[in-house]
DNA sequence: TCGCTGTATCGACATCTATCTAAGCAAGAG
DNA sequence: CTCTTGCTTAGATAGATGTCGATACAGCGA
């Protein structure tokens, strides 16, 4: 099952918080993502599927970077997934995570800043 | 007090997270930063206070744009200000917060995306 | 068919978080 | 000095979150 999730709008974003007011309902589609992002693990269990040479990585080559349980990381890849910071295929017995890196880039947008103002 | 936080080790950043695998360390510096921005009036606020004409905020004119009251918007922004993504300074009656931009460029950089894949 | 291996879900627990009300502190006005 | 206003801190509470062990499901191989 590649999404479970309620389809984060994809489409909404992309406009730097410091060039206009964030609306209120971008702010609520956005948020969870930042959420999600919000944890060390995934962060690193991010950023490995990222690096990941075929641009996917197999959870069986995840889980042992931590000193933490399969459901335990199965978990943390339900939250990037729902965030839709990751996409997820079954392939025989083993799934594979890659990025979405629309999704990804769009926070990273959101955050750019026009000039060091200091 | 400008600053109450224990100095979320501003240096440490920047790698975008597909080109190296994110570090432990950095994972847990970055991730409350995240974690600061996983919620929608924090992402507002910040928005709010980055698109300041002076380029700094009162606290007395963020509050009203949320049905919130002010313990919790200073709640908040004290989130915000620990996570090293806004400062703040009182003049006389008023206290005014303004972002730290080297702090959001590196997470936006952090999730540079090197070229969608598709 | 049966069992083995890789993932996901379930249920439980301790901890953290968002929000409120009430109270405290700081600065200016009278 | 005292009152008022702006903001923060403290304490309380309902709900969310990270983690685990136990269990269930999906594919492969014998």
């Amino acid at each position: 099952m590649p999404d479970a999730a309620p389809a984060p709008a994809a489409a909404v974003c992309c406009t730097p918080l410091a060039e206009q007011v964030l609306p209120a309902r971008q702010a609520q589609d956005l948020a969870p993502a930042f959420k999600a992002l919000g944890d060390p693990v995934r962060l690193q269990l991010l950023s490995q599927i990222a690096t990941a040479d075929s641009g996917e990585a197999c959870v069986c080559d995840l889980t042992p970077a931590f000193n933490l349980t399969g459901p335990t990381i199965s978990h943390h890849l339900k939250v990037l997934r729902e965030a839709g910071l990751i996409d997820c295929e079954r392939r025989g017995t083993w799934v594979y995570y890659r990025v979405v890196p629309s999704r990804i880039a769009a926070l990273s947008q959101l955050l750019t800043v026009p000039a060091a103002a200091s």
